[in-house]
DNA sequence: ATATTCCCCTGGAAGC
DNA sequence: TGCTTCCAGGGGAATA
């Protein structure tokens, strides 16, 4: 469900609790996520500071006073929350770093897809190695129209699945890869090498629009996606194609919106806007 | 190399 | 009412 929206939104708000917070501890309670959690007792960790958390595609990095830094995932069902060291623990609480400004910081992740890692930092400012195959920011000055056409040359596939696969842009999921198709007006079965540099210019475009505005409403909630605050995102009712197989179409009214599996994922589509 | 399939895991909805 | 089945989907591994 996080989506670079979601992503962004949380890391917006962990910002203020967790810059500049030392880290006391660190307890796990499940001995792993997608991957091992092996975080406690870490010199790496432990007894450090928080110097940034930053978001790059949809993890989330906490860049330490050290060699190191956490490398989060919220995979399809995780969230955070800031809570006092003495709130009980809720089911499927897998993570708990105690900070030194009085607050616990936890991972809860019901469907455990997450991921919590520690890795070496080289450069300050940078990115751990682990996630150096990745694309493009969407709503960086690397992405464009031309850098996707250029993506995309010589591809079959179909552009939807495409436009899910990191290493051609980040960020961008199964919600929003159908937005954005519908708001550029291009088919989702169309195969990327086919699309013109018009199209892709729009496409581009239509990406960096459905984020801005996503983001602006903190990000879509399905089932379970919630921000630090337990708060919800607001962009749901914004979604046109997303899960609304079978109504009429929001923006022409005749047509009928489609739903289709493509790469085994779910696509919707309006068959008299999209071509 | 690219494209497709499968798996990880659980909760909720739909179907019988 | 209660059981079973299906589906959601990020990412990486395996397979064609």
């Amino acid at each position: 469900m996080p989506e670079l929206p979601e992503v962004e939104t949380i890391t917006r708000a962990l910002r203020p609790h967790l810059e500049g917070a030392r880290i006391l501890g660190v307890t796990t309670h499940v001995p792993r996520l997608r991957t091992p959690l092996d975080l406690e007792h870490r010199p790496e960790l432990v007894g450090h500071r928080i110097l940034a958390l930053r978001r790059r595609a949809k993890y989330l990095i906490a860049e330490l006073d050290g060699p190191c830094c956490l490398v989060l995932h919220l995979g399809m069902t995780g969230s955070f929350r800031i809570v006092p060291p003495a709130t009980p623990l809720t089911a499927w609480e897998h993570v708990v770093w105690q900070l030194d400004t009085g607050c616990e910081w936890r991972f809860n992740d019901p469907r455990r897809f997450g991921s919590a890692e520690l890795h070496p930092l080289p450069v300050p400012g940078g990115e751990p190695a682990c996630l150096a195959g990745l694309g493009p920011e969407p709503l960086g000055p690397a992405f464009s129209g031309a850098a996707l056409h250029a993506a995309c040359a010589g591809r079959r596939s179909a552009i939807k699945p495409l436009l899910m696969d990191p290493r051609i842009v980040v960020g961008v999921g199964n919600i929003y890869a159908s937005e954005a198709l519908f708001r550029a007006g291009i088919r989702p079965q169309t195969p990327a090498g086919r699309l013109s540099h018009t199209r892709c210019d729009r496409l581009a475009a239509a990406i960096v629009e459905v984020l801005r505005e996503a983001i602006a409403f903190g990000g879509t909630t399905l089932v379970n996606f919630k921000t630090v605050d337990g708060s919800e995102g607001r962009f749901r009712r914004r979604l046109l194609v997303y899960g609304r197989g079978d109504e009429p179409c929001t923006r022409c009214a005749t047509g009928r919106i489609r739903r289709a599996v493509l790469g085994g994922r779910s696509t919707w589509w309006c068959p008299h806007c999209q071509h």
